[in-house]
DNA sequence: TAGATTGTTAATCGATTAACAATC
DNA sequence: TAGATTGTTAATCGATTAACAATC
């Protein structure tokens, strides 16, 4: 036993994406109630080899019985765990257009710990405009919102013209993680962390494929 | 010169996710009038080395000149190329709720050749419901819809539970991509190209970032 | 116990970076 | 021409896979 969580220690990046694939997999295989699972069959379910997903877990601890296979109760719990999902997460977000809208009633965020406290938007909102139980309140009001309450994350869904703006209202509201929706590079202290939503990447490379598809294989080695 | 297209041949996926980027960056030169870039400011920008901007591109073709670097123009023209970009790509999305309205109304899609010919909603819209300018048809006329127009790519953007019957109908229609944003693993025939968003996995990183993180440097590598 | 499967080490593979000859 | 920067090869680095001793 000699893993690495130690403060300092690297975890590589690519094992980090992976993790909520496991804990997707894994979340489906205890609504479907299944007991144990082999890393074998798991990896082959994600469609990787068992030594990569061993490895990858053994950066964390060791949660499997050898000759047993893995409880999948107690790896997602210690996934779970890894992620930040064993408490909860508080939000808000900002731009209660369609696309905020969305992210707001994105199924399964409330049963993984992250909630929605509020929702804010450039326009005066509709007295009482409630969304999914959220009440949409004017953005001017965002930055005492921030004094009075704990918040973990801030989720911009607004134009790209106003993600800056709101950006630096977070940051000095004392928000340490901004989830970003908005088609620009944000600017930001060091030690905020953000993640940069680049939706049409993936159509880009979605793109990519059907045009360089062949009628046999596609040329692409994953 | 020794680039790498011919059919049958291998480009790493690495490198193709990184297209998006490239394409990105030079768009925004190009929006500003920057007639020239070398790998090395261009790299700078992006926050790779200057090796790999140059090593990804020399998969594709010679696009730059020594001692002067690239043409963002022309760089761009290339990259757009290689993406499919050069020509028009038309869609349809099925599932006209909030983050489907959110898809159809993101900015960019039509000025880089995406172009949504017709919307479908489970649901009987009212008549003549338009967004952006796209007529909203009851999903059930989706069937004869495809069977008139030629169609690349279906965004399928409803719940999870009705995604796998709209994909069957997309691929029986002869569409060879489709966008999934409804969490669920489609099933589809191995000549069509599926690009899975799973919004939800940028969200654990951020969490797990924020959860690891010390006072100091993250323990991440990337 | 015998069989199965883990955790871990070592081997392989692939991606990134450095270096430089080619050349604009 | 001299200086700059590419395209490409070779070196390095890191990630994936294979193999197996440990052990449940």
């Amino acid at each position: 036993m000699t893993h690495n969580d130690a403060p300092g220690s690297k975890i590589p990046m690519v094992v980090i994406k992976r993790l909520p694939v496991y804990q997707r997999y894994l979340s489906e295989l205890q609504k479907k109630e299944v007991e144990r699972i082999s890393s074998g069959e798991l990896a082959a379910k994600i469609g990787i080899t068992a030594s990569q997903l061993r490895h990858d877990l053994s950066c964390f601890g060791n949660f499997g019985q050898q000759g047993y296979g893995y409880k999948v109760d107690d790896l997602l719990f210690e996934v779970n765990k890894i992620l930040g999902l064993d408490h909860n997460i508080y939000m808000v977000l900002i731009g209660a257009g369609n696309l905020g809208r969305a992210v707001l009633s994105y199924p399964n965020f409330l049963s993984r710990g992250f909630i929605f406290k509020a929702a804010f938007d450039q326009k005066q909102p509709p007295v009482n405009l409630n969304i999914e139980g959220i009440l949409v309140q004017p953005v001017r009001e965002l930055e005492s919102y921030l004094k009075e309450q704990l918040i973990d994350i801030g989720v911009i869904t607004t134009p790209a013209a106003n993600a800056q703006e709101i950006a630096d209202i977070l940051v000095a509201g004392g928000v340490r993680g901004i989830w970003n929706f908005a088609p620009i590079s944000l600017k930001t202290p060091e030690n905020v962390v953000v993640e940069h939503v680049h939706i049409s990447e993936s159509l880009l490379v979605l793109s990519y494929q059907l045009c360089h598809k062949g009628f046999g294989r596609l040329p692409v080695s994953y």
